[in-house]
DNA sequence: AAAACAATTTGGAATTGGTCTATACTGCAG
DNA sequence: CTGCAGTATAGACCAATTCCAAATTGTTTT
């Protein structure tokens, strides 16, 4: 994704296109892929940029709320965030931290259970915990 | 379950009965629950028992190498312990953090893609996250 | 039963990921 | 300009967890 088009995504979704928001799509949103914050603060900081760490974190909380970028929970200790927002699932490697997309096409889910009263759905997900083959 | 239990359960993993260890499995194995570590502290000081946190965690930790608990990722802030080892997928309600167990014969998963190459499957897990309905 | 050793527990310090706050900056409308 | 709303910033703060070195407990050896 290029810069003019992280521009006309912020403006269908009325995000005001600063500097430093800018920036921070530009790094998470160039490829598919999983970030943490924290990867996301090193690398603005290696490319010389310098946006606040609190900056970073309002910026992927607003996409996130936008639904431009989706937050993935699968490391106990870090959100990683995901540039990729189609409904999809995770393989997640629990010795190395990895993460790797599957399509949701290659996951089928037959029935799904009745929804706690009071409740709607917002997403399913799937994670797959692997660990490497000892050997 | 009952004390005993659970030092069969302990004998049939090798783990050392201590005072500590039993009193931690006592909390979160008397039935299907998800707790934190942070509660299970809270209710080893009300019941005046004064295990040290490092302890609690310690013992978490080992009790989930060992497969007699479960940890969950649903909340970005903390683990969750589950004490139902069998495979089961959760209800998440991103608003009030609750977590509710769904059985696993009430989700079926038609097909799953195929492992990342040098890696076994550890689990298949399935989160619904919901939210409150408005109104 | 004392000495020696291993395993476990402990309190508190340290670390980590993330949030909060008060101040400063950046447009733009009047 | 001036004022105001929205943002950005540094740095203090916070909660969950881990680390560490010392104290305790349990087990063997003698």
């Amino acid at each position: 994704m290029m810069r003019s088009d992280i521009l006309d995504l912020f403006e269908k979704h009325d995000i005001l296109p600063t500097q430093q928001r800018v920036e921070v799509a530009q790094i998470l949103l160039v490829r598919p892929q999983h970030l943490s914050a924290e990867q996301i603060i090193d690398r603005l900081m290696q490319q010389g940029s310098s946006v606040s760490k609190a900056t970073v974190y309002n910026t992927l909380k607003l996409f996130g709320e936008h639904g431009i970028v989706k937050e993935i929970m699968a490391d106990p200790v870090r959100k990683f965030y995901d540039s990729s927002t189609l409904p999809h699932h995770h393989f997640y490697n629990v010795d190395t931290g990895e993460l790797h997309d599957i399509a949701e096409s290659d996951v089928s889910i037959g029935s799904l259970p009745l929804l706690p009263a009071g409740t709607r759905q917002e997403s399913v997900e799937v994670l797959i915990r692997v660990r490497p083959t000892e050997n």
